[in-house]
DNA sequence: AGACTAGGTGAATCGAATT
DNA sequence: GAATTCGATTCACCTAGTC
């Protein structure tokens, strides 16, 4: 099968089925895998959830009009199977011990534990974003304030090419300029990606507007991306092409070194 | 059955068996669960699972020594067929529309997510509560710095006693002089206890130290507590007297008033 | 300073089953 | 019976922010 395939500096990107893509690549191609699948959730009832996900996820105020997006109206058990699929073929590409993390809500998050072990994957644990701002309240009940990053790795985790600790919890607001609906913030997933050794290889199957690839190419990393919509595919390659142009390329971390990766596979 | 029963203030105290007691209840004696079940977590492996609190929870340097606490060494499956079991009986003695709430670790979130629903409780949301300090970071990993508060309600909650929007998120630290291993700050619970409307009955079936009671009592609502192990029972008793004694009451939070409660059964 | 952290890794060791 | 394998268990050591 073939693919739209971009190629955008150290970013390739296909627009296509996400287990279709992943079937195609290679072996120990995918250093670590970070995903915001379509979480499916957004309704107690399966009526609710059927709907489009323009209608779905309502703006109050001014309206933005947006594309609507794939793969966000499974029910729960189908939403698990389906989710076992495509991280199975991903842990088939993704070399020993890269990790995984995995974007969830707190509706589906223990389906997402379930559904990341289910895949052949090993859960190490979870990490909250607080949302802070977009929050909705509610009288007399805590708020939903905050997004889970559940995260794993393809069997044992050494360590010898980790390069420090990462915290276990990250507070950004949602930014208030979105090409996606759910889309996330760009300096979140910069730390995120710090979960990858340095001039490795990210991949994120369902990149919407591209913030994996975004700060997977802006920290140095490598990067792989999947989207099944024409319309995102483009906004995800455009905002590749706008950071890979702009060489404000952030500074190693704090012990990273760019060729860690490159001076294992030569030593 | 007769258990050891201790009446302090508005507060009244059992060492026994948590199913137990809460099976010689009156029904509607609850109008808030807020509970920290021993998570039968602490380890990668069954064995580790298995051994002693004190052997487990290793404290690095000065051992401080504290009696083991029970209930904590079951298997995943067990912990979730325990919990069902106390939770439903739990339910049979709360109001109507009581809301629960339930400590966990992100190893045990989505079994708890289950048994709480399991146990006939409506599921509403996952709170995370950021240890900071309290982290023990592992090169090349994200830590795991949050804890998680698992809450519900006993059927449909109406919002005619709520007093006000709670946060979905909390940071305290974790205090430094602790009395049970796994005791929460005082201020989290003050926090937590908040879901209950003012005046209301705080139930907690697994005391610990008591903090939940101490939090209880402060902030002007009454509190019925539960204990198996002797010697945290008596410090249980112990802090929630030293709360009754000193009557440094806190200030009725935002919109609370003391007697809504009253209010409502008299009117 | 030094203790503290609802740990995890990996090497070494022990034990039972198999060759 | 001695050697080997595999699995389970034990133990030293690592991490960093805060008090």
């Amino acid at each position: 099968m073939a693919f739209e395939k971009q190629e955008i500096g150290d970013a390739v990107s296909y627009c296509g089925d996400a287990l279709e893509v992943l079937e195609q690549l290679a072996a120990g191609a995918i250093d670590a895998l970070i995903v915001d699948p379509p979480y499916s959730s957004g309704g107690m009832y399966r009526g609710d959830r059927m709907q489009s996900t323009g209608a779905k996820y309502v703006q109050t105020g001014t309206q933005v009009v947006r594309p609507d997006f794939a793969g966000d109206n499974r029910d729960q058990r189908a939403y698990g199977y389906w989710c076992a699929l495509w991280l199975s073929a991903a842990l088939k590409k993704a070399r020993p011990g890269a990790p995984l993390c995995m974007f969830t809500d707190w509706r589906q998050l223990p389906v997402t534990t379930d559904i990341l072990q289910a895949g052949g994957w090993m859960w190490r644990g979870v990490v909250p974003w607080d949302k802070t701002g977009a929050v909705r309240p509610a009288l007399g009940r805590f708020a939903s304030q905050c997004e889970y990053v559940v995260w794993g790795s393809a069997g044992p985790m050494s360590q010898d090419r980790a390069v420090g600790c990462l915290p276990g919890f990250y507070t950004y607001r949602v930014e208030t300029k979105k090409e996606h609906i759910t889309q996330k913030p760009v300096n979140l997933l910069l730390d995120l990606v710090k979960i990858c050794p340095p001039g490795g290889v990210v991949a994120d199957v369902f990149m919407g507007a591209g913030t994996t690839g975004v700060a997977a190419i802006k920290s140095g990393r490598k990067f792989i991306g999947v989207e099944i919509e024409p319309r995102y595919f483009d906004i995800a390659c455009r905002r590749i092409e706008n950071t890979v142009r702009q060489p404000d390329m952030l500074p190693p971390c704090e012990g990273e070194q760019a060729t860690v990766l490159e001076a294992a596979a030569n030593g």
